[in-house]
DNA sequence: CCTTACATACTGATCGACCGGTATTTTTAG
DNA sequence: CTAAAAATACCGGTCGATCAGTATGTAAGG
């Protein structure tokens, strides 16, 4: 790999860890060159602003996670319900391999939710990752899988809901619990709910 | 009421609806001022300092929502399965009412998850409503209407996990959906699952 | 030798915070 | 009831620090 490309990389992991960390407006440039132990101009001659710096990591995203997680679900055999497990499975384990990447489009939709330049590249995502969702669903039901009440959009809404919220739960308290036994509380709650 | 805590009012109100768009750090002194149409000075004979502006804000949402919800749910009259209906529909029904302080909590934990200072403060408002998701999910199972292998905090975790995420799609989505079809969905999965 | 990769040094703007001073209201006293 | 006195609420301006961004210089390497 280029050297220059090899910078990056780097700059886009430390500007990633600490837009999680401190948010995007919270982080200075200032901040990320002392990370990197680069000076601003090194910065600014591979990024042409800071949000450029931000639709970068978004793009990361796509094709590290989403873009990923489609092929593996396309590409796991069996039923719907089981492709469900599957995505299940695979966001658990890129969640736990990659905390900040994976936790990253959650906490920056929400502090930059009125910004209308990156609410079009971050509704991209959601809705590939909706339609994904959805598909799977609307399947699980005409095979009797899964209930027929439900909506496929509101059901692959309600997913994303507990997938972003349980990232979040995690993440929070990453320290002190149990990653697999909280992965498996959800799981059971998720397809089989909360009632006896 | 007298002026002084009208005016407190205003610019509490003013500061929340700007930091649940903007972000804490994306949002200025000067746009607050602007919004409640005072001057810096004024807003600063009434708070010392930006941050304790914020920390007001967490006190109006434990004294609005979290100490409310308790009250509510102890004195509703059911089993520990209907309390916790309970609590979702006081939840729903408060969000509708008060979106941007029923949203502030989530999103401000993930921009300033890395502030010592206002961890410990929003971590007593997340441990309060642990302890009462927990306690009740604790009854339930004694009761034999929740599943016994459920771990009581895990579960309230993962209740309160469900509860964010669900409330994030919902602000994300909230004017392009129908949120009582939404959180009807939302709690025919959270109750049975999405099996069929 | 010349392009790529970075450093140095700077800009104007804006940040949070803090003044001294002035209206405006409330309390006190005659 | 009223006028002086005190307390409160607010204003306009300014502080040093820091922000994102840039112009120019330099050193390494193919």
């Amino acid at each position: 790999m280029k050297r220059s490309q090899e910078t990056e990389k780097r700059i886009i992991q430390a500007a990633l860890e600490l837009f999680v960390r401190n948010g995007y407006h919270g982080t200075s440039i200032t901040q990320i060159t002392e990370k990197v132990d680069l000076t601003k101009g090194a910065l600014y001659s591979h990024f042409s602003s800071k949000g450029e710096l931000l639709l970068r990591i978004i793009g990361e995203f796509n094709s590290q996670y989403i873009d990923k997680l489609i092929e593996t679900v396309k590409e796991y055999e069996g039923n719907a319900l089981e492709k469900l497990h599957c995505a299940i499975s695979f966001s658990s384990v890129f969640a736990l391999k990659n905390p900040d990447l994976c936790v990253f489009l959650t906490f920056l939709t929400m502090e930059l939710n009125a910004d209308v330049d990156f609410r079009s590249a971050l509704q991209d995502v959601y809705r590939k990752y909706q339609k994904l969702i959805s598909g799977l669903i609307d399947h699980g039901i005409r095979q009797g899988l899964i209930k027929k009440e439900i909506d496929p959009e509101l059901g692959a809404l309600t997913f994303m809901a507990i997938h972003d919220g349980v990232l979040h739960q995690w993440y929070l308290n990453r320290y002190h619990i149990d990653g697999r036994k909280f992965v498996k509380t959800f799981r059971t709650i998720f397809l089989e709910g909360f009632a006896a």
